[in-house]
DNA sequence: GATGAATGAGTGTTCATTCAT
DNA sequence: CATGAATGAACACTCATTCAT
């Protein structure tokens, strides 16, 4: 990548980083080009100059979070721990990562909404990707006779729910530490797979 | 009530009903008065000689919606069943109800995006009644020894992260019975509270 | 007049009461009809009984304030004075009508643009009716000797412009009785044609 | 100020030329957006990037003109002649202005109507900036000797009022100069104060 | 006579998008 | 590369007006 392309993406993504911050705060529709620039101390048309359209930029920043999060996955699988760990890690990063972005909740709901086809063929993808590797944590418990031998796609739907939901109930100020909520989290659900 | 004022009661639910569905299907922003009023034959003029604004025709639909919920978990209150059973049908209700009527998924993510400070207060309230309401069956059923004795309010929001959650991936072409499906997410999640 | 008529004639002009006062305080554009009937407990439908139109209404309105002026100057000019005194008397006549009803300063500019072609030709004969009493109490002036020979159409508008005016700074809580701001406004005007 | 700016203020002023000519015709509520832009052959939307709202635009408009009109009398002040000379000179100035920009008249009539509180302080002060200075030559000719001692703010509220009106009645095709009238008009209001 | 319900044309306003410079 | 200016399609909302009952 030369000098150039580097500082172009570099640019982008931090108008990335500036639209998922206000789109979090305010929502999808409620975020205007000119929140998103002016946050940068840019104008609306150097946003067009670096994405397509306002959808453009919504895919790429989600495209982003998501790689990011099947990165994070990823390195969970290659940690040579127990299965119950590994797959608590997961959860607690899962969480991890959507409070301190919490960008993406509305766009989760009824991404067909949002995306183009194209769009959507791809994020849809990186979804099953990312789900994916969450099923194959909840599997290899089973197989190793660590879990109850329960539907893993309805364990895994269950676990994005009641993690995606802390967003909304999540309260920063309160008394527990970050960290001790998300460990409790984890150990509920993973109650449901206990033998 | 005079008929009149009957009459005038079933169109404004006529009307909620309409707009709920289309909320539902396309979300809040990209409903317009226009999709709401054509769906039912009727003009936008008409929609606003039953409710102020936009606003108050999602405020109106939105508390109609909670206040069937509260009613619901009341009703299940005050059957004589066994606490397991009785949280069992809780949360089939709350998920057969929402499966209907997938409206709100987008409301209860920020209310106060949505809301007026008044408005917003009430609906606060509701949401504060109807999860009062969950809580106690969870409280009552460790008082009587039948659940392990869990934070009630971590473990009602993981039930509810994970029951909103299903209308994201619930499939009602997919092979197995609603009824089935329902029955299963119950008993996994009641797996987190069992000793 | 039967006794019908009698009754649908005071339903009117309770109406074109409500509205002038209504109209006078917000300006014909802000004034809906429904303003106009809420304060009278009845509904639109009703004003549209009585009236064909908004228009219609105010045409009616304006109307009868501009036959109450006219004859009210007919009676000041029957009267046995001076003809300074009765230009004085029209003068504060005029102004305490004004005060009492401050409707119709709008009007008053640029009628045209509030009545179709039909209503502006009575309004404007009903104008210059008004204009042509006052007229004649300084023309009479003049010829009597009373007052200087000034162009008496120049002198009557100067007259009708400060008089109207008199809504924009009139103060109803100043120090000084209204009775005494008319009198004074008047003996002021008469220095115009004072000799 | 640098050229683009310029440029920016110069299109401004031509916006609110243009919207000052059409309300002075048709009244501010008859006026629309539309109206105002394409007589200059823009859109809609250029005018909304110029001024905020409607409001805005009217209150910028109407702020340049008694700007403008405050200007003129500040200079007729400082000019070295006789109060009688001045405050002719200042009545044929307002009313020259009045014509030229039949404008501004409806919204002196209860401007509380038309403008938001901050917007009305800033107007009503440069009304009484305005006045203010007339006064003054009123007060400056009573000290000299030159007119009688009547009451300065009755006066000019009459001084005011007359000239006001002056776009009710006056005729552009009419026989007389323009010039004529306005120094009739000047003449014989300083005749109420001529001793 | 009177009313509640319904209408639809009109208007202010927003905002993603384009483009010449 | 970046910007300021301009656009126009949408959309919420208002309100005079109509009409069946």
């Amino acid at each position: 990548m030369s000098l150039r392309e580097e500082k172009t993406e570099k640019k982008k993504k931090e108008i990335i980083h500036s639209a998922m911050q206000i789109i979090a705060e305010k929502g999808y529709y409620r975020t205007t080009i000119d929140d998103i620039a002016s946050k940068l101390l840019i104008t609306k048309g150097t946003v067009y100059y670096y994405f397509q359209d306002k959808q453009d930029l919504l895919f790429q920043s989600h495209q982003l979070l998501l790689q990011n999060s099947i990165e994070n996955l990823k390195h969970i699988h290659t940690q040579p721990l127990h299965p119950r760990e590994k797959l608590k890690n997961a959860m607690i990063a899962h969480m991890d990562h959507l409070l301190d972005d919490q960008y993406g909740f509305e766009l989760m709901h009824k991404p067909e909404q949002f995306f183009s086809h194209q769009q959507l063929e791809i994020i849809l993808q990186l979804h099953r990707d990312y789900t994916e590797l969450l099923d194959q944590l909840i599997v290899i418990g089973i197989e190793d006779g660590v879990f109850q031998a329960l539907d893993s796609k309805v364990t895994r739907n269950i676990y994005l729910g009641a993690m995606n939901w802390l967003t909304q109930w999540y309260d920063n100020k309160g008394k527990k530490e970050k960290q001790e909520i998300l460990d409790q989290m984890a150990e509920y659900l993973l109650n449901i797979l206990a033998k």
